[in-house]
This record gives C-alpha cells, sequence and structure tokens, in this order.
DNA sequence: TATTGTTATACTCTATAACTATA
DNA sequence: TATAGTTATAGAGTATAACAATA
C-alpha cells in the first residue's frame, strides 16, 4: 500500500527534469549538425550508423527498424530518402520473398564518415564536457538498465512489431 | 594535443547510446500518455506545467519559451492552441506594450490535474522502475551539471533568442 | 491465416522570413 | 534601432489504414 504515490521524490524530479532538458537540448543539437554536416536527420543517422556497424553493410528493414522508428512507413519513408540519395540500396530478400534487404553503399559510407567525426566531437562537447570518468561510468551503467527495462517493458499497448526476443542489439 | 581524439571511449559511448535510446522510448511513451489522458503535446504539457509553476500562473511568452521552444513561432504557434481549446489566455502586458502575458486558466489547470498522475506514474514505471536511490541521486546531480553546462553553451550559431543572463529559469 | 513491406493520406510540428507595433 | 510577437508559408516527419505479395 506503500507503493506508487502520488508524486515524485524531489530527487526522481530533478533527475527527470534534468534527463529531459539534456535529451532536448543535444537531440537539437546533434539534429543540426548532422543536418549540416551530411544533410541527414538523426533517424536517418541511427539506420546508417546501424548499418555501418553490420558486417556486410545489410539489413532486413524489420531488423533495421528495431528501435529506431516505431512504425513502419516511417521506415519505408526514411528508407526511401536514403535510397533516392544514393546511400542505400534496397533489394528482395534471397531468403524470404517478403522481405527486404537494405544495403549501404560506397557513398553511404562516405556520407557516414564525413558526419561522423562532427557527430561525436559535438557529444563530447555538450554531454561529455562537464562529465568526469566516474560520471559516464555511472550513466552508462544507469541509464543501461533503464534502457533495458524500457525495452522490455510492456509499450502499454503493443502497436510496434512484435520483437523477435532474446535480441537486444548492441 | 592529447584533448578531443577521433572517437569516444568505450565507456562514453555507450553512455551516450543509453542516453538516446531512453531518451527516445520515454519520451515517445509519456507523448502518448498525454495525448490519451488530456490530449496534448509534450511541448504544451511543459508549457501547461510551467505557468502551473508560477505564482499566479501568468508568463510572458518570452519567459514561457525559455528552454521549451527553438523559435518565437513556435511557442505562437503552440500558444494559440492552448487558446483555443481555453486552457490559456493571452492579453498584452500593461507594463511593455510590445510583450503578451499568458495566463492559465481553470479549465487549464484542470486539463493540467487530469494529465499529471498519470505522467508521474509513466516516468516512474518507465525511467524510476530499474534504480534505486542512490541511482537517481547520481543521475540528478550527472545530468543536472550536464544541463547547465548545454544551457550556457554557445548554440554554435546563436539562432535562439538571447537569453537575459542571470536568470536559469528553475 | 500471419507476416513483410509499401502506399495513400492526413495531420502535427517546426522553422524562416516578412511584417506590425512598441521601447 | 532593437525587441516582442504574429503571420504566411513551406517542409519534414509521423501514424493509420488499406493493400499486395509471400510464408
Amino acid at each position: 500500500m506503500t507503493d506508487t504515490p502520488a508524486a515524485l521524490a524531489p530527487r526522481q524530479l530533478e533527475a527527470y527534469f534534468a534527463f529531459m532538458e539534456v535529451g532536448s537540448l543535444l537531440r537539437h543539437a546533434v539534429e543540426k549538425q548532422l543536418k549540416e554536416a551530411g544533410d541527414v536527420g538523426y533517424v536517418q543517422f541511427q539506420l546508417l550508423a546501424r548499418l555501418g556497424d553490420t558486417p556486410g553493410g545489410a539489413l532486413r528493414m524489420t531488423d533495421l527498424a528495431d528501435g529506431v522508428v516505431y512504425s513502419r512507413s516511417g521506415l519505408t519513408y526514411q528508407a526511401q530518402l536514403l535510397e533516392q540519395r544514393g546511400l542505400v540500396v534496397r533489394a528482395p530478400s534471397p531468403e524470404d520473398e517478403r522481405g527486404v534487404v537494405v544495403t549501404l553503399t560506397d557513398e553511404g559510407r562516405a556520407t557516414l564518415a564525413a558526419v561522423f567525426p562532427g557527430h561525436i566531437e559535438a557529444v563530447r562537447r555538450l554531454l561529455f564536457a562537464a562529465l568526469d570518468e566516474a560520471d559516464v561510468d555511472a550513466l552508462a551503467d544507469i541509464l543501461g538498465r533503464a534502457a533495458a527495462r524500457l525495452r522490455s517493458d510492456p509499450p502499454r499497448s503493443a502497436a510496434a512489431r512484435r520483437r523477435r526476443p532474446g535480441r537486444t542489439s548492441a
């Protein structure tokens, strides 16, 4: 009977507000950097980065979407934009004819390379400038746990695609 | 010559990814809750909450915008929506005829009250469920510092309105 | 019948620039 | 001349539902 009190503890409120503020400012700044450096949005950057991280630089639409986008049409939209610019190629999957495999092109890699250093630098300057090693460790640990929880949380109305259980997608 | 290496440390990368993932999932979930509970977006919620936190429930447009919105027209847009729904009233400022004072109405307070508990509960369930008191303290401390830094950061091209120096707006 | 992905469509939100009015 | 706010407008992104094709 003592759970879920009506309000957050003051420290929780503080943490929450700080989190949202940092999130908002950081996202805004990063989005701007990406736009200027390579004319990509944050979602597109995530997609490129994910492909770049995958051996072969290829993923199925569904796997690519995972955690980045909240609707299938949203991914189709972004993938179209990327394909129009020649940063990725889409081709039917050989294994499953229903599927579409998205592959990073050389130009896609080049764009990623053009954008990444500035991205890193912005994150360092904006997020990590005021933090020391212990802070970073704590953040990684705490937010890692929060992320895991959020990921596994029943989305309170599973609008999103069912995820293959047992994958965490590093 | 040892500053700003080309890449983030692995722990930094981890912390950054976790942060963005939590931010994305949390924002999405919270936005949904607010929509369902009171048909307001997160920005509108912030505006209402800020007004609700102010003695008299009234603020000038410029002060209201601070940190919530990145363009003047963006605030005008949201304020219009809120006014159309009767949640706020806008009136010319008595002191400065150029200014506009936004005041929370009773209905605005009611909406805030209708939305707040669910909001709190969502944050607790999604963000704080996996964290203990020490985590919350650490988060508040670390992100508080990051937020302060971000706030004071030269926006790398001051598109936003110049802020009156010396105000931090709790 | 369930799943993959696309399309059509409507809607929300944001930003830039031009404009008005007051300080 | 600088500031406060609005308006017009255009563009980016998102989501829902209907659809086609394959498993």
